[in-house]
DNA sequence: AAACAAAAATGAGCGGTCCTCATTTTATCT
DNA sequence: AGATAAAATGAGGACCGCTCATTTTTGTTT
């Protein structure tokens, strides 16, 4: 054997830096074209390099994606979890996660979309790095509800998966008028109304329940009918 | 001018006949293996021609999918359309339309999915006649939400809107798990959940407020009392 | 500085897609 | 049968994501 010279070997954020550069040029595409329109050669053409380059820093397109999205997302979860320390109360809490997601539309639409139209659509997004983002942001909705019923303030019987379903895709529901482009939306009217018309209906009963009155009622007005009435 | 030798017109009808086994092989195609992995290679196979020929019954893929799936859309309309004309009442009516949609994901998996993830991707998704097929299919829910508020068994201050995107929404998202391919859902169950949840937030006060209950409750224990109860 | 090897970048081209269009086949009328 | 319009064909164009043999760059050793 014979002293074989060192490895040449670069210095490691030299790599770090076109992995960057690609990505940056890879959400901006993405965000810009979406998914089908964003071509490989254009994302290489803006980060300045060639096509099979990109193959040498991520597997697929797909694979591309999946890092834009999950890099985004991660600042999304630190952001609510750094905005709801400065929320109290289950109400102003779930409000706050209800409008914080709706801004998610207004400001990152490119990304929402992908993730939304694309992403999810991929038979194994279950077994995907995005899907555990999903749920961890998720559970901040869920969190919420567990502890309000704990608290109390809301109804011991209530679901928390499915208000969390009616919450996130009532407002996907309502931002398709943004993601297709056709106006906006009031996000604090909408974060309102979602919430106007789901918290009558999870927050507890103050009262005993309609129907014991309606049992004293009854009760009542048959005694008095016996006794005969006004005497 | 020569007496021109007539056009030979074949049977109208066998146009239509190509054009349905186009539609019956596409649909079949779709239904199985989404539309990305459906080549128009395999759908023309199916219909025993060649792939060309598709191409002059239909524009494009595209073209071809939105044809399936307004067949589809039509039918599940005049289902859920004639299936309300016998349950009565809002919040039974209600509850019909949400297991109805449910239904769907479990006993059209395939075609639910092609709409939810391909047709709506599109950015002009709300120019298409499915959009206007969607419309009139979510119709079914906000008219009964309008009904149920002049009928006064909804509160007056709802957003038929919201509850709509809500309840689909919702739906969509529980249905997920279907369109995954992880294990089904109780639709009853989760239909009930539903309605159970937002029922409470968007049904009319009986009575005209908790206060006159009590004072209606008041008045007539004071008569008791003055009677001599239970006399 | 020169030799050298490993790492990084290249770009031609492969296999696949949807779709077009000049050509051929089929069906109908005189 | 012969003519002609309608219907069907299938080779090939344009474009895509992706691969890999080749070339260029970089850092180390002598």
């Amino acid at each position: 054997m014979t002293t074989s010279r060192r490895a040449a070997k670069r210095s490691p954020n030299r790599q770090l830096l076109r992995e960057r550069e690609i990505v940056n040029a890879a959400r901006l595409v993405f965000e810009t074209a979406g998914y089908d329109n964003a071509s490989m050669a254009e994302i290489a053409a803006r980060a300045g390099i060639v096509e099979g380059t990109v193959y040498l820093y991520f597997d697929s397109k797909k694979d591309l994606m999946h890092r834009v999205i999950a890099e985004w997302y991660e600042g999304l979860i630190a952001s609510v979890s750094e905005g709801l320390t400065r929320v109290v109360g289950v109400r102003a809490r779930l409000r706050f996660c209800i409008l914080r997601h709706l801004r998610v539309y207004v400001e990152d639409t490119g990304l929402a979309d992908l993730m939304i139209r694309e992403l999810r659509r991929d038979r194994k997004f279950y077994e995907t790095e995005i899907y555990s983002l999903n749920k961890r942001y998720a559970a901040f909705v869920t969190a919420e509800i567990l502890d309000g019923i704990k608290q109390g303030e809301l109804g011991p019987d209530i679901v928390p998966e499915i208000v969390r379903d009616l919450i996130f895709g009532g407002i996907e529901h309502c931002a398709y008028r943004i993601l297709s482009g056709r106006g906006g939306l009031d996000i604090d009217l909408v974060a309102d109304r979602i919430l106007g018309t789901l918290w009558p209906g999870i927050a507890a009963q103050k009262e005993a329940s309609s129907v014991s009155i309606e049992d004293r009622i009854a009760r009542l007005e048959k005694l008095v009918v016996a006794n005969g009435e006004e005497s």
